[in-house]
Parts: structure tokens; C-alpha cells; sequence
RNA sequence: GGUCGAUUAGCUCAGCGGUAGAGCACUGCAUUGACAUUGCAGGGGUCAGAAGUUCGAUCCUUCUAUCGACCACCA
């Protein structure tokens, strides 16, 4: 007999590494079976397990599990990701919190490599372990990390097969600079967030002080200003980067410049006999309505500026060193000015590679941060009254008296942040490598097009497009250290050898010459581009890249379709001539009960491992008050904590939170994870445990084969059938991707038709005296309770598998067993309908019993007037049942109903209840009446509709004949029930 | 600005051209019978608003309102 409550913690762990020693978790080897695989989205190696990939990881399973019972050879390929910058932060922060002076640098790279290597074999991976509390089989055999060795190879193939097309190249460009990790980072890892801003006016005065006739008009052409001025207004959120412009521009239409079009302007900052001057030029970006329609051009500080100065040919001077500070090398700003000026002034030739070199920071900026050069810049401006001045619009309109200050608007801007860093990101112009995505992109887009690879749901391909039709290059050099080094090598002169290792870059160089590395590391995400077929051993011919590629489903959030999802599909089809899997399966993010995105700066995380194992409220609140962003709020999230979860969390265990995972995993965006929920599943759990028990407690033949054709009782032909219905329900929804339905229907069948019907039902025959129905009862129980720990498997793997093995003598694993849903559906639509009739029957006495408060001990006679054959029959064959589980004294068939009693309509006949003791007349009639009137409505309703010539004509027939039917099934109740009514209002 | 999505029971959410569903919460009854981590019964919804298509709209179309996500972005 198994225990009296399962215990999850008592088995969990103990069933996986069973599974593990068994080898459960390899792929069948199966040639003939079809092959399934999936790849896992590599956790990074810093990680620790967080709801969404609970989720994320769930959902894998149970399509895995459900795919290898079904007789597939299956592989689930786990792994890691090296996750460069995530892990190369993560080491430089125990540095420095190691408190010596050492950092990166004074490491070297070598050593600090070799740290954090050894900081992954020590630490790393905690979250493959958290996988394994989940219940996830993965096939660990063959774990990868992105940093093996035969993982390099497949990059390195990569990287030097696209160089030699051309798709990779090495070029100057404004990139994302962040100079907190002094590296470049692509697009995606730059977060546009909306912060306060500044925006500061300022004058560039006119060469040698000439005036124009500044006009503005309003949309009629009336003159609204007009006035002489010797400068050019010029708005800006970023000040320090004016010792970088290289000219202003105007929009060509813009009349109001037109008098100063090609003319000098001076930049006001630095030493004033040293200042630079620079054209005013046309170019369609400036907007004539925004600020002052003029806009100074810093093409090496702003990606708009950018273009307008590769467009215009107009110099780009990078102010800035690696780390955001002002640059400090370099010739004296004097000398560098002079030459810049004879280049404004058309007197002097420039190439790029001068350009970049020239440092046109004054010295009294040289060595500054950015920030704080900003404020000595606009102080030193306005110190000089060349800010645009405005009266203090602290005081009245019309006020004359009202003192003069510099324009400073206050708005929302949006500003670059680094992902990682948090720091705000400046547009470099520094040289590194880049991937043509464009023409790569292409064949990926097709791939979706033809439907060769399906987003469910479908409406993200929309999302997909969108990005890889407009996608630019991609930057995929890092300044790290951690990560894959590019497989590039320099001759002494520049000379570029790219090979996949260093002794073939020598052979490409020939003998004696010196070479040298390229320093920088390749994108984190380049290498996870190849992790469909680099984990199975490509660039090899292996029988695993042939069995398992492409894969059957990517699963994943929606959060990294660009980062990862876009670019597996661009090197798959570049490098294996086929996608990378046939679904993407796209599900929401987790959030909490509030719908609030979980986070530990806010205090509102949940830990899947904390309902697995539970959590003290103490523990709880601990954990949720460290690592605030508002450190000053602890308080008050420990008053939330502390009020939403009194008791903190149960020992809930993970098959209950894999079920709440799944059966939340619908369609929608989002997820709100609730606690109440976790707790409902484990109940469930509970309650298959106990059903378990009593099936145990009646000798059930657990093990044992049954013939549906040869059984002879209604109630278990019936049970097999629905068993088959609800199993067919739950394949179809596993493979549709519908979690949510597969869920509730193993739910629903368990609980409300199993536990709830079958089992009462079942009891009067176990506990009975025929010999025969017992057997064929216990056998049916056994059989079904079999069959359910079957299809309930992928979804709460650990209580199935313990129950399975508690059960009875069995020769092998429930997760290896046979999937159910496969299996032909077998039906009995007889035995379906005399049972729904006796299911139907008892509900509504019983209703009919509660709705006139009869005692619960209260044996009530009832008899049923009007029955067919077919009633009748089912009245004899299942009299005791129904007596049993509806309480009554006797069940019989009647001709009439004597007076004083109750009657409730079931189909055709009319169910009368002698329990004129327990009613009052009045309240019975008024409650006659209640039902009637619904009844009356839906009647009229339905009439109505009938009468409805177009309906009859237009809807389908099915519909119309079956809305008829109901009709008369609804008026037959009816008139019953009125007869019933008017017999008692008579009294 | 572009794209996608949401608005259904007190709460969290399914559903979807033809009788509005689940879980939790709520109400009444049941306590040593597999299970109170339970059972039985029940209350509760003009499916955001408006117009249209249709025999018929919670569902399709358009518009409005509110909320959200992603992408881009004006110096």
C-alpha cells in the first residue's frame, strides 16, 4: 500500500537519478522510428533558473516525453551559453569584491581567462542542476557548452567560410560603444529608454560677423519675425559633442537660411583664436519645424549626423576615448583646429584616416567625462552670452522687468543604454567586423514565407519580418576577453590571413612572416547561431547532425526571436541548406500575480525552486529585500510578501509546478503566475494519489490487459471510452502546441469523470458479490489508473513514475511506456449514453435534494413516470447505484405521482420525489417558477429563431434540425414541470 | 511614428459565427466511508463602447476609448 500522502520531496530526486542510471534520457538509437529533437535554448552559464525558463523548460519536456513514448528517437540537447559580456562581468565583479587591486587588466588576458574558466567549472551550471529538480530530460550525455572545443571549430568554419564570400568583413563604422565594458555591441543590445533630458540653444556666429535677414512666416506667408543676426541658432541635447561638428545643416526648403547657405560658422567653444569654422550646408534630415530647423552635424557622435556626413562628405572627428572620457592624445587642439579650418574652408585635402586621428578637444576639456564635459561646455557658453537667452518664464508674459536666461528646455529624450552595463552607450567610429545580414537574411525570410518554418502562433512571423527585412549589418566583434577569439591573423603590414587555425593562417602567409591575432572575441550570439548543428558534431558528417538536424520545434521566448531565433535560421540555411526546425514555438513571458515583470530589483521574484522545495516567510522576505533597487522599499515589500503569502510557500513540488506552467500556457503575451494555482495542481496530485489508494485498497489489477469488447459492464465500457476521448484530446492539443487544452483535459478526465464518476460508480461492483464483476472491475480500474499515469506523464512526470513503480511489479518505466493517445480510439456510444443518463439522473436528484434542503441522511423514495423501454431498463440495471450514490429508499417506475412531491425532468421522463415532509408548497411552486422562467426564455428565444424564415432557409440543416430538437426537448420539460407546478399551487 | 496584442464572473484567464467556460475566491450542506490538499449543491457575466456584415456576432469588419509590448525616433 503506498503512503498516505505523497510527498514530493521524498521521491523526486530519487526517481530522476533512476532515470538518469537507466539512461532514460539517451536517444532510442531507433533508425527506423522518426526522429524528434529539440535544442535548448542555452541557459547562460551564470544563470540561475527563473520562472520563464521553468516555463520555457516545462513545455519542452512534456513535448519531448510525449514524443519518446510515442516510440520516436528523441534527443533533448542541453547545454550552455558562455554568455560572454553576462560572465565576463560576473568575474570582474568578484575581483573587485575580492578587495586586492587586482582587475582584469592587471591580470592579463591569459589569467584572467584562465579565471574565469575555472570560476565556470566551479559554479557554472547551477541552473542545469535546477533543470534536473524540474524533471527535465535532456540528454546530458551529450551537454555542450558553447566554448568547447569542437564548437570553436564549427565557429571558426563559419566565420572563415563567410570572409572568403565576402559576408564578413572588417570595416570603419559609427558602432554602439559601451564604455563601461570598453566594447562594441550590436544594435539589439542597446535599450532605447525614455529618460529626462536637456535641451540647450545655442548661437554660432557667422564668419567674420556677417549679417542676414532672418524671416520667419507663419502658414499664411505673414511675416511673424523678422530681424538682421550674424549667427545661426542651433538646438542640442548633447553640448560636448560640439567640438566635433563638422557643419550645420538646413533643410533645402528652408528659406529662412537660404541668405547663409555655404557660408562659415563658428563653433563657440574652446580658445576663441583658435576656433573652427564650418559650412553651413543643405540636407534633407533637418525637420524646418523642429527647434530652429538647423542642425549641427557631429557624424562621429549620433547615427543621424552620421549619415548626413557620409552623404556630405563632411569630416567626422571622434572625441572620445574607449572609456566615454575626452580624448586626451594626440597634437595640441591649436594645431588640429588650424588644420581642420583650412579643411572647412575647402584650402586643404583630408582622407578619413587624418580625420580620425585629429583631437579637437581643447586641452581644458582633455581627460574629462563626458558628462561632466558637458556642463564646463554649456557653462562656458553661456559665461560668453552666446546661449540663446529668453526672458525667465517665471514671470508674467507682458513683464518687461523680467530678467533674461538661457533657454534651456526641459523634455523626455530617448537615450541608448547598454543591456548589461546600464551606462549610456556613445556612438564610436572604430573599425570592427561585421556580417552581411542582408544577404543572409533573405533565404531565412523565405524559409517563413513557404511556410517551411511556422511561428505558432502565427501572427510573430509578422514580428519577424518586420526585423530581418530592415536589418542591418551586424556588428560581431566584442573588445572582451571571454568568448571565441576571431580567427584572424595580421601580417607586420596589416596583411589580413583568416583561417581556421593559426598554423593555416601561417601556411596562407608563408614563411617568416610575423603574425599576429586579431585581439577581439565574436559575439556571444554568433556561436549560438550554430547550436542547432554544432552541437551534433558538425562541421562533421556525423550520423547525429543527419538524425537530429533539422530539429522538430525551437522553443522559446519572444524576447530573443532577434537575438537568436533570426540568425539560427540564417546560418542554418547558410551552412546546412535546410532550416533549423520546422516550428518556433513562441510562449508568453512569466510575470507576477499583478501582471509586473518578476525582478529582483523590485522584489517581486519567484523562484521555481522556492515551490518546489517551499519557503518559510522569513526566508521569503530575506530574499526578496536584498538586491532592491530602492533599497528604501524593503518595508514595504516585506509588507506585501508578508500579507500575500502569510505562510510562505508549501513544499508544493515541481510535477505541481510543471502542470500550473502548462496548463497557464496559452496563447497570450504574458503569464501571471499565481501561487493559488501552484497550490489547485498540487491538490490534483493529491488526488490522484488517493484515487490510487482506494483502487490499491480494492485490489484494482494494476498491469493488466483488458479487451474493451469483452467487457461486459456499462460503467466500464464507458470509462475506456471516455478514457479514449480525453487521450485523444490531449495528443492533439500536445501536438497543436495548445498546453493550456492538453492540461485541462487530463484534468478534467482525472477529477471530474474518473475520480468524481467512475470511481463512485465502481464501488457498489468492487464491494459487490459477483465474482465476476469484481474481476472485470478491479481489472478495468487497474487498467484505467495504468492509463492515466501514462498520459499524465510528461506533464507531472515524478508522482506518474512513483506511482507507477508503487503499483505493481512492472518491467520498466512509466516515461518509457507506450503513449496511450495513439492507441485507436475504442467507443461505446451505448454504454455512453446509459451512463450520461444515470450521471445525469443522480445530479439532478441530488440537486433537486439541496435546492429543498432534504437532510444529507435523509433516504427519499422516488419513482420515475413516463420512462421508454430504454429508461426503464437503465432504471432496473443501475437501481442500486443510483439508490447508493443518490441517496434514496427505493428507485422504482411508476404510472403516477402521488401528491405532495417534487419532480424534476430528466430527458423524457419525469422524476418524482416523495419528500413532501422536508418542503414547503410555496417555496417549492416559487421554485418551480424560477425554473420555468429560464426555461420560458430560452423556449422563446429558440421560437423565435425557428419562426425565422431567413434562418430556416439560409442555416445549415444540421443547425436548424438541431436547434429543433432542442425545441421540443425544452418545451417536453416544460409542460412536465408545469404540470408539476400547477398540481402543487392546486394543494 | 510603425507593428503586434489586450479589454469575458470578485480575481487570474480560456473560448469563439448557432445553448457563455475553468481555477481561485464566495454561499449552503456534509466530518471518522481513497481524499477536508475532500465531497455534494449553488450564486455570480447587457463578453469595453458604437456602427456594419450575417438568418444569427462575445467571435468577422470598421471606428472609438483604455491598457500593454516590441521596433524606430527630431537635433
Amino acid at each position: 500500500m503506498i503512503d498516505q500522502r505523497y510527498d514530493p520531496k521524498a521521491h523526486e530526486q530519487r526517481i530522476y537519478q533512476g532515470w538518469e542510471a537507466a539512461g532514460c534520457f539517451k536517444p532510442s538509437g531507433d533508425t527506423s522510428a522518426e526522429a524528434y529533437s529539440i535544442v535548448i535554448p542555452p541557459p547562460n552559464v551564470t544563470g540561475s533558473l527563473h520562472m520563464g525558463h521553468a516555463l520555457n523548460n516545462t513545455l519542452q519536456d512534456i513535448l519531448i516525453r510525449m514524443a519518446r513514448m510515442q516510440g520516436k528517437n528523441v534527443r533533448w540537447q542541453p547545454g550552455m551559453d558562455h554568455a560572454g559580456i553576462a560572465t565576463q562581468m560576473v568575474v570582474e565583479r568578484q575581483l573587485a569584491a575580492s578587495g586586492g587591486n587586482e582587475d582584469r587588466r592587471s591580470l592579463g588576458r591569459e589569467e584572467f581567462v584562465k579565471r574565469v574558466w575555472s570560476w565556470k567549472e566551479e559554479s557554472g551550471g547551477t541552473i542545469l542542476n535546477q533543470l534536473k529538480r524540474l524533471g527535465a530530460s535532456c540528454d546530458w550525455d551529450n551537454e555542450r557548452f558553447t566554448l568547447d572545443e569542437d564548437l570553436n571549430r564549427a565557429v571558426n568554419k563559419v566565420f572563415v567560410d563567410l570572409y572568403n564570400e565576402g559576408l564578413i568583413y572588417r570595416a570603419k563604422r559609427l558602432v554602439n560603444w559601451d564604455p563601461h565594458f570598453q566594447t562594441a555591441i550590436s544594435n539589439l543590445e542597446v535599450e532605447n529608454k525614455e529618460v529626462d533630458g536637456h535641451m540647450w540653444h545655442f548661437k554660432y556666429p557667422l564668419a567674420d560677423r556677417q549679417t542676414y535677414t532672418y524671416v520667419e512666416k507663419d502658414e499664411d506667408g505673414n511675416v511673424t519675425l523678422e530681424e538682421t543676426r550674424d549667427y545661426i541658432s542651433i538646438a542640442t541635447t548633447r553640448p560636448e559633442t560640439m567640438l566635433g561638428d563638422g557643419a550645420v545643416a538646413v533643410h533645402p526648403d528652408d528659406a529662412r537660411y537660404a541668405p547663409i547657405v555655404g557660408k562659415l560658422c563658428e563653433i563657440p567653444v574652446g580658445p576663441k583664436q583658435h576656433r573652427r569654422l564650418i559650412p553651413i550646408i543643405t540636407d534633407e534630415y533637418p525637420d524646418p519645424d523642429f527647434g530652429s530647423g538647423a542642425v549641427k552635424i557631429t557624424g562621429a557622435h549620433d547615427f543621424n549626423d552620421y549619415q548626413v556626413a557620409k552623404r556630405g562628405k563632411i569630416p567626422m572627428y571622434s572625441l572620445m576615448d574607449e572609456k566615454g572620457f575626452m580624448r586626451e592624445d594626440g597634437k595640441s587642439y591649436e594645431q588640429e583646429a588650424e588644420i581642420a579650418q583650412r579643411i572647412a574652408e575647402g584650402n586643404e585635402d583630408w582622407d578619413d584616416a587624418k580625420i580620425a586621428a585629429m583631437n579637437l578637444v581643447p586641452e581644458a576639456y582633455r581627460g574629462l567625462d563626458r558628462f561632466v564635459a558637458r556642463t564646463a561646455v554649456i557653462d562656458d557658453i553661456t559665461a560668453e552670452g552666446l546661449a540663446v537667452m529668453i526672458p525667465d518664464p517665471k514671470h508674467k508674459d507682458e513683464d518687461v522687468s523680467a530678467p533674461m536666461v538661457p533657454l534651456v528646455e526641459n523634455k523626455k529624450i530617448m537615450q541608448p543604454f547598454g543591456d548589461r552595463s546600464g551606462v549610456v552607450i556613445e556612438p564610436m567610429l572604430t573599425d570592427q567586423w561585421f556580417v552581411d545580414a542582408e544577404t543572409l537574411a533573405k533565404p531565412a525570410i523565405e524559409a517563413v514565407r513557404s511556410g517551411s518554418t511556422q511561428f505558432v502562433p502565427e501572427n510573430w512571423d509578422k514580428t519577424y519580418y518586420n526585423w530581418m527585412e530592415n536589418i542591418e549589418p551586424w556588428c560581431i566583434s566584442r573588445q572582451l576577453w571571454w568568448g571565441h577569439r576571431i580567427p584572424v591573423w595580421y601580417g607586420p603590414a596589416g596583411e589580413v590571413f583568416c583561417a581556421p587555425t593559426e598554423v593555416e593562417a601561417r601556411a596562407l602567409a608563408g614563411t617568416g612572416m610575423s603574425l599576429t591575432q586579431d585581439e577581439d572575441v565574436l559575439d556571444t550570439w554568433f556561436s549560438s547561431a550554430l547550436w542547432p548543428f554544432s552541437t551534433q558534431g558538425w562541421p562533421n558528417d556525423t550520423d547525429d547532425v543527419k538524425t537530429f538536424y533539422p530539429g522538430a520545434v525551437l522553443v522559446t521566448g519572444f524576447d530573443i526571436i532577434f537575438f537568436w531565433v533570426a540568425r539560427m535560421m540564417m546560418m542554418g540555411l547558410k551552412f546546412m541548406d535546410d532550416i533549423p526546425f520546422k516550428d518556433v514555438y513562441i510562449h508568453a513571458i512569466v510575470r507576477d500575480e499583478d501582471g509586473k515583470k518578476m525582478s529582483k530589483s523590485e522584489g517581486n521574484v519567484i523562484d521555481p525552486v522556492d515551490l518546489i522545495d517551499g519557503i518559510e516567510p522569513d526566508a521569503l522576505v530575506a530574499k526578496r529585500t536584498t538586491g532592491l533597487r530602492q533599497p528604501e522599499k524593503a518595508p514595504q515589500v516585506e509588507k506585501q510578501t508578508r500579507k500575500r503569502y502569510p505562510k510562505g510557500f508549501d513544499a508544493y513540488g515541481a510535477d505541481a509546478l510543471r502542470f500550473t506552467l502548462a496548463a497557464m500556457a496559452t496563447k497570450g503575451r504574458d503569464i501571471n503566475l499565481s501561487v493559488d494555482r501552484v497550490a489547485g495542481y498540487r491538490n490534483f496530485g493529491t488526488k490522484l494519489w488517493n484515487a490510487t489508494r482506494f483502487a490499491q485498497m480494492n485490489e484494482a489489477a494494476f498491469g493488466a490487459e483488458i479487451d474493451p469488447n469483452a467487457l461486459k459492464l456499462a460503467v466500464n465500457r464507458w470509462i475506456v471510452g471516455e478514457f479514449y476521448t480525453a487521450a485523444d484530446e490531449v495528443s492533439r492539443a500536445i501536438a497543436d502546441y495548445r498546453f493550456n487544452d492538453a492540461a485541462d483535459a487530463v484534468y478534467h478526465f482525472i477529477w471530474d469523470v474518473f475520480c468524481d464518476w467512475y470511481l463512485e460508480l465502481s464501488k457498489p461492483l468492487l464491494q459487490g458479490e459477483d465474482a465476476g464483476e469484481i474481476k472485470e472491475t478491479r481489472e478495468t480500474l487497474g487498467w484505467t489508473l495504468d492509463q492515466i499515469l501514462k498520459l499524465l506523464h510528461p506533464f507531472m512526470p515524478f508522482i506518474t513514475e512513483v506511482l507507477w513503480d508503487q503499483t505493481a511489479d512492472r518491467d520498466g518505466f512509466v516515461m518509457l511506456q507506450a503513449w496511450p493517445g495513439d492507441a485507436e480510439a475504442w467507443q461505446d456510444h451505448d454504454a455512453a449514453a446509459e451512463m450520461g443518463w444515470v450521471i445525469k439522473l443522480i445530479s439532478q436528484i441530488r440537486s433537486v435534494r439541496s435546492d429543498v434542503n432534504v437532510p444529507a441522511g435523509a433516504k427519499v423514495p422516488v419513482s420515475v413516470i413516463g420512462a421508454t423501454a430504454n429508461t426503464a431498463r437503465c432504471v432496473d440495471a443501475h437501481r442500486e447505484l443510483i439508490m447508493r450514490l443518490a441517496r434514496l429508499e427505493k428507485f422504482t417506475l411508476a404510472d403516477a405521482a402521488p401528491a405532495g412531491s417534487v419532480k424534476t425532468i430528466v430527458d423524457e421522463a419525469t422524476i418524482v420525489l416523495e419528500i413532501a415532509d422536508f418542503i414547503d408548497a410555496g417555496e417549492e411552486v416559487a421554485r418551480l417558477d424560477k425554473q420555468l422562467g429560464k426555461l420560458g426564455g430560452e423556449i422563446t428565444g429558440l421560437e423565435k429563431r425557428l419562426g425565422n424564415e431567413a434562418f430556416v432557409a439560409k442555416a445549415p440543416a444540421d443547425v436548424v434540425s438541431e436547434q429543433r430538437e432542442r425545441l421540443a426537448e425544452l418545451q417536453g420539460t416544460r409542460d412536465k414541470l408545469g404540470q408539476a407546478r400547477e398540481q402543487l399551487a392546486a394543494l
